[in-house]
DNA sequence: ACGCTGCATACTGTATGCACTTGAAACACC
DNA sequence: GGTGTTTCAAGTGCATACAGTATGCAGCGT
């Protein structure tokens, strides 16, 4: 891991404890703090440049969003997911994205526009990493106009909670999947002003969606269990 | 410090900060604090007996719950919910109990008997905030075998932020709306082994339950917009 | 009388200090 | 050699102290 000792990020936000809690959410997602690690508050406000107080109220709020764990006595973790959970995460998707974009409805043809350009995007991207935030890009265009917006908050929600096993996985097999033929065929029904199939056709691809990680992470976790069992 | 000669929260649990987001989240649903409130650090910590740290670490994680904002350099208030979002909050439910309902399949007797039992209380409650509570139990133990524990706990949050308001408006008008009839439909399709019927029942349940609070709102908000300009 | 400026006060945001808990290594004992 | 005990270092949790910022008010000028 590489430590600059005395000059900190940028931690550019107004408060420190934002710019804390965005540092160390992005240290989660991109990996350099792995499944339960422990966070050392002291460590953590040394490499960040600030006290521990500002450190303490960001790994807090980590732990509101449900990213952190705090045992008592023990401080801040790094919440693993079990297998199960991160698939009931991925379920839930088939049933909220196909329902926010019928609430949404046909979208104006210059999302549409975007949407195609996003999935050729996604094709073309050689970097796995940035076919995961291409993608992500996609579905949040796709239901950018639907009205309810606690429901895009919520869907948002679980792309970030899963987000940081789709990029561990793409580390280990550089191989990205792609799901660009799917979203062709859902954009085509949209081009057709058939809301209906262009909903199936998101519940469809939606569904398979979240497989392979569960799968790689399943049959990773008895191997991550006994590593720390020792 | 100085010992508190009123001391209104017992403050039980192990960690303090943990405590303090309980008495806080316990003001709000229960209104001791209105709606946009301030919140002043100082006055809560000596009211509570603690110091402001852990006081102001739990309002940072009631902020990232979304019960709370923070403004910079001027503390954290009560976040309120407009009619629209509240709005936003009941959709989701006719979208998602019964698709939890689908998951946990038909119950078994016991809790047939258990769901009930509460429904008869429900209708022989007589304090409207009791039954208030007696309702959502009611709606949690129907999903409570559901698979699905992301989806349940998702829920629950919907459940918890819209509780305010429901309270609010019972306080104003006395007299609750009881859905013992909607409730008896729902588990009269349970025992009959239908769970397609009872789900779209629930659906129904869950269209017609928040527009009366949605209502009271949208006809109370000018009012409250109109006394915060002042 | 009205508005503007500067000051005083209150409060938030951050840092630091202290006590207590926990985990583990060293040590004694079996 | 293995096991139970003691001691000690590391680290969290809470309290307090300090600094910066917004807000209300008084006084001044017009």
């Amino acid at each position: 891991m590489s430590l600059s000792k005395h000059e900190p990020q940028a931690l550019k936000r107004a408060n420190v404890s934002d710019a804390v809690a965005d540092a160390v959410r992005a240290m989660i997602v991109d990996g350099r703090l792995g499944d339960g690690e422990r966070l050392n508050e002291v460590r953590l406000a040394e490499r960040l440049g600030v006290s521990r107080t500002p450190v303490r109220e960001a790994l807090g709020r980590l732990a509101a969003e449900g990213a952190l764990t705090s045992t008592p006595s023990r401080g801040y973790s790094v919440r693993p997911l079990t297998a199960s959970e991160l698939q009931q995460l991925y379920e839930l998707r088939p049933l909220l994205d196909p329902h926010a974009l019928r609430l949404a409805g046909i979208p104006p043809a210059r999302t549409l526009d975007r949407l195609e350009k996003l999935n050729r995007a996604l094709a073309a991207t050689a970097d796995p990493l940035r076919a995961i935030a291409v993608d992500d890009d996609w579905h949040r265009a796709l239901i950018a106009h639907c009205p309810n917006l606690v429901l895009v908050e919520l869907i948002e929600s679980l792309m970030r909670r899963t987000r940081r096993y789709e990029i561990a996985l793409m580390r280990e097999r550089r191989n990205a999947v792609r799901a660009t033929g799917e979203h062709a065929r859902i954009l085509a029904a949209l081009h057709d002003g058939d809301l209906d199939a262009a909903c199936a056709a998101l519940k469809r691809n939606m569904e398979t969606g979240g497989a392979p990680i569960v799968a790689w992470l399943r049959e990773r976790e008895p191997r991550v269990a006994a590593e720390r069992a020792s």
